[in-house]
DNA sequence: TAGTGGTCTAGACCACTAT
DNA sequence: TAGTGGTCTAGACCACTAG
């Protein structure tokens, strides 16, 4: 018999499903392949109604786990490339599911008024305080990555008394402030490495380096950060998982 | 008074509204920011149920279009990158929503025997057969791209009687052998360019590139192509929108 | 208090696939 | 024919936010 789901949790059942589930692929309880059980089937199981069982299954195939054929079943994907679904984490959070150990070194922490174009991509006033910060990012010990932040400084504005060389920013705006992240805009780019970014990278200036520029949203609709990513193109790769959308 | 939705289409219902309010945003009916109607109103205005109205604003939120905030409402996101979410769009389409129009030349195009880590990549034995084409991407007939495709030919015998030059390969797959993409794993580094493809997009060998490699999965799990595009660093970016997880 | 989005129910019909 | 996923209904209760 099935464990059952708890229904006095604030994690809803949905939710509790997806998470048995992934958890079985996880596993390798269920091959890829293989039929995850139907949703009239989960329905059953847990003793929710099926649209419920259905939610569960909608998300894991956003994730890329599973897919679907109508009239048919659905199965565990067969992944091919190892994908970190990139669910808009953070750097920390990048690099502990590619099995590695994050760290930083601060480079710069200052508070500063936002220049036209950060206060542009903030949604911000020219001139608002944001909180500028740049870190050396390195996995199990080596460079890999030159970032730079710019958060407003009324979102967080205890943001020097955290330790940025070994607490997650994300973290600290999640969990301390209750800044939830909904959504963000990335674009990638290649491009030769700047001078300074360079030296500390370890690397030739004029290497080639992967940019990333992300504008991260929270729930209220507002730009929460602005940051720019230079990674080291021979130690990164940045993997996404795509979907055809309308659900 | 609204135009009602049609009944007898094959379009769903929360697909006809979906789109209704896509429209007004594009057009700029509801300005960033603006609410959109509740759920409850839109299930009255159109005659459905709240479900499937909410099944509407889900998708555009997907999208990026809008972002909900409980015991507030739904509203038009304001953007700040320009995004053309990528949502499994091939070159050809992806140009077009850049506003360029998209050509192409043909280098190669040929049968071969898969090696071991084509199949690899397309879920197939070693030793299949491939078709294996290569493509000069333009835009605005200038060189934006190299493209370089396996497809397996069993999945569209008749590759070689379709004009690739200006036909898109996506197209052919979707409309002429109903083959529905369905999701995709894409690994985005950047690179030296090599010589033979700096020499086709006009740059000078060990220029940055992006290199982007796709494999397109059907919805039936299996893969239909794997891709390697490599993009000219100064013309090319690459863009995403990304949603935190469980809708 | 009224309105919102988030979750959930217990059904229903459909197109599709395999046997 | 039986089973599947896709869509849809007409309600319900909840936590949350605003006035």
């Amino acid at each position: 018999m099935e464990r059952p789901l708890d229904r006095n949790s604030y994690v809803p059942l949905y939710a509790q499903i997806q998470q048995k589930l992934r958890q079985m692929i996880d596993r390798g309880e269920i091959a890829p392949g293989a039929p995850v059980p139907s949703e009239r089937e989960l329905a059953e199981r847990y003793g929710v109604s099926r649209m419920t069982a259905r939610q569960a299954l909608r998300a894991l195939r956003q994730d890329g786990l599973v897919y679907r054929e109508r009239g048919i079943g659905t199965f565990v994907a067969r992944r091919k490339v190892d994908v970190h679904t990139r669910n808009l984490v953070g750097f920390s959070e990048d690099m502990r599911q590619r099995g590695l150990a994050p760290s930083s070194k601060l480079i710069a922490l200052r508070r500063e008024r936002a220049t036209q174009q950060v206060a542009a991509e903030l949604g911000i006033a020219a001139g608002e305080e944001v909180f500028h910060l740049e870190r050396l990012r390195l996995a199990d010990g080596t460079p890999m990555a030159y970032e730079t932040n710019y958060i407003p400084a009324s979102l967080c504005p205890d943001l020097e008394t955290y330790d940025l060389e070994r607490d997650s920013l994300y973290r600290i705006l999640e969990e301390e402030h209750g800044i939830r992240m909904q959504s963000a805009d990335e674009v990638l780019e290649a491009a030769r490495a700047p001078r300074r970014e360079a030296r500390y990278l370890s690397i030739r200036a004029g290497s080639p380096v992967l940019v990333v520029h992300r504008v991260v949203y929270g729930d209220n609709g507002r730009a929460i950060e602005s940051v720019r990513t230079i990674y080291r193109a021979d130690r990164y790769r940045a993997t996404f998982h795509l979907t055809k959308n309308t659900l």
